[in-house]
DNA sequence: GAGCTTGTCAACCATCTGGTTGAGCACCGA
DNA sequence: TCGGTGCTCAACCAGATGGTTGACAAGCTC
């Protein structure tokens, strides 16, 4: 079983399945309700919420035979902190880049290659 | 083809491109570097990072023969406003949720199932 | 030029994925 | 209890994906 953020990554991968999503942030449907505007069968749909679910994305009630499929949305946090954390990482970098090539240009001394980066 | 915040997000889904990202955020790095770690082939490694490539997290430059890799930072973009699309939408709701039950203990009326959601 | 270094491309393989159809379970309504 | 509704499970199939190995291009260095 691989980890909740790869799962999670790839449940928003499918196109399908972030559609589902964007329309489960309205509110909450039974499976047929959603599989509705796809030209898909039921069961396609119904294995895509399965992935959602496994992801932690969505949770399944029951309503009589109705399975009601609701949002949750606390997972999106998972994803934003992971992208947040790397894009400040690398944002951080841009601005001591610039800060560097500005020392370059006011001294106009050699590189001398001496960062790793 | 695929649209790019599918590639992005499929980009993302596997933990060795994620821990790429990671590496690089620090500073470029050159494939042979970044393959080091892992005990995959460089071949393996090249495949990843075409794929960051395509989903366009990632450009590769040259010097000399070697590729030296460059993350991208706002491709994250993208994603973070899906992302915190969907996920406002849905915490709105839980908000209007929260004032309609709260509605309900206060006039303790019946439900009428007024509503879509 | 010969040879090492760095990396890509191509072919192949096993596994995963998204789709299908068919069967069947659970529940409501008559 | 009999049938219809809502949905899942299982088996199957085509195509994508992640890994391998082998060949080779590009570029330094001797």
């Amino acid at each position: 079983m691989p980890d909740q953020l790869s799962q999670v990554f790839a449940a928003l991968a499918d196109p399908t399945r972030r559609d589902l999503v964007a329309r489960l942030a309205v509110g909450d449907a039974t499976v047929g309700q959603l599989a509705a505007p796809y030209d898909v069968s039921l069961q396609a749909v119904s294995k895509h919420l399965k992935v959602l679910e496994t992801a932690g994305l969505v949770t399944r009630g029951r309503d009589a035979q109705r399975r009601p499929v609701h949002l949750e949305a606390e997972v999106f946090d998972l994803m934003t902190k992971w992208i947040e954390r790397y894009r400040q990482q690398a944002e951080e970098r841009f601005a001591r880049l610039d800060a560097v090539l500005a020392a370059m240009n006011d001294t106009s001394a050699t590189p001398e290659e001496g960062q790793t980066a």
